[in-house]
DNA sequence: TAGCAGAGTGAGCGCCGTTCGCTAACAGTG
DNA sequence: CACTGTTAGCGAACGGCGCTCACTCTGCTA
């Protein structure tokens, strides 16, 4: 938004962004070494030398605090997904997509903390239910946009470049079609209803998988979720038409 | 285990049943108006005219009393699977299992803050790390191994009565195969890997699609998941080769 | 009737989020 | 320079939390 005009900065105001930005890490620090749970105020305060009142100078509650933490961390989160994207060669969509989901995953076994403010339940409250429909402006949630978007642009690349197998619109439940063109709507770029269908479903095996995997979920089978995670990503790759272009993990 | 034997109960014994009963009843009561993070035991106490301390003949601690409260949880949700599983109408294993599916669905979105307990983040520090191998029988765990073997079942009679397609042992990558024999070989009955794999891999889609409509992870695409479910089920039931039973949902 | 085990209490510890009133240090103006 | 208004940060305090401890009371049993 309004990023660039404000230039002059005052002393004072360099000094507190200063500040904010320090306690934002020292935030991000407290919630690695000690949890969730762990990210308490004073807790915050302790550990940079203040005291919790003083954090009120620069976030409204707790809550704002971790709000501000989340959007970072999407942030970071898609910066990686976006550098590994970039990187990935060949250079096409499905082994971007395929590069990007294993970044994902990765972040998320390497993250657990982090991962868990951003993806766990601990997050229902954070997305507040008001901003169900209208812009939805809230800081974790544009944040989060963009890290959905990461994928959502791939698959819609892979589709538009080359295509892949898609269910007709008079196949979908009248129900789901309504759901689906009123999401459509929102997007930049219109796309058959079938696309949206497909990417919902890979998503969801995708994003269901890592989640049910760094909460625990998932070890009344598998203590190792990698190789399922391979599988997964390969069934993917030949749903999208991508299936020649899979190649196994690089590590 | 030493479920009857134990008969003749004292009438201090029955007096201490009762109030252990009292106390996770209300405990669930409080869960339900406050929230997860509202269970509190004092919440607990206060509600049923006791102070906080004296819970503690009880439950060794708050920790204790939500495991206690989760394997509950847990058994009511499988009661509830097993009675519509036992009335589906035909009472084939393909119908049973989309019905079964349904109202796991229809529990958790309607059981909010209970689901929250026994499926998001903040139960993973309830099944403890350790009791990854062995015979695991903290108490949510061999409860959550009830609720799990509803779903398991019937897709095993499914493919012992009708079969469905199933990848050969030999298609599935090695390390993913290890993983699921050591799984299988922790299970009562011994079925084909590629089974298991099925199984899973629609395990993931049903159970992540939930889990990820109840904690708001889908919001940013659907304001209403339930077409989305029936469109998965109908997939899954084309993976399990029983599509010709779906029928659209009753209500 | 004496004694004992168990239920339940109140006080208290250290933690939490949050509010309030205060003291400084600072920035800008005459 | 002095004066004024703003801001950062602090200590005290409120109510709530999990949990421990020492204590009382009650009901059972020997």
């Amino acid at each position: 938004m309004s990023e660039l005009p404000a230039e002059p900065l005052s002393r004072r105001d360099r000094a507190r962004a200063d500040t904010v930005s320090e306690i934002k890490r020292t935030a991000r620090k407290v919630l690695v070494e000690r949890g969730v749970d762990g990210l308490a105020l004073r807790a915050v305060a302790r550990e940079m030398g203040m005291t919790a009142p003083g954090l009120y100078r620069y976030f409204d509650s707790r809550e704002d605090l971790v709000e501000h933490v989340v959007a970072d961390l999407y942030d970071e989160l898609s910066d990686v997904l976006e550098a590994v994207r970039d990187a990935a060669e060949p250079a096409t969509p499905g082994v971007q997509l395929m590069t990007v989901a294993r970044a994902f995953r990765q972040w998320a076994t390497t993250h657990h903390p982090e991962f868990g403010l951003l993806f766990g339940s601990a997050a229902e409250g954070i997305i507040p239910a008001e901003d169900l429909h209208g812009p939805g402006e809230h800081l974790p949630q544009v944040a989060s946009r963009r890290f959905g978007g990461v994928f959502a642009e791939l698959v819609a690349r892979i589709y538009l470049e080359q295509g892949f197998p898609v269910p007709d619109e008079d196949e979908l439940e009248p129900a789901l079609r309504t759901q689906l063109t009123e999401w459509c709507a929102k997007l930049p770029v219109a796309l058959p209803l079938g696309v949206m269908h497909v990417f919902l479903s890979c998503w969801i095996r995708l994003y269901g998988l890592v989640c049910m995997e760094v909460f625990g979920h998932l070890r009344f089978a598998l203590d190792d979720a990698g190789p399922m995670f391979e599988a997964e990503l390969r069934a993917l790759g030949a749903l999208l038409g991508v299936a020649g272009e899979y190649r196994p993990p690089a590590a």
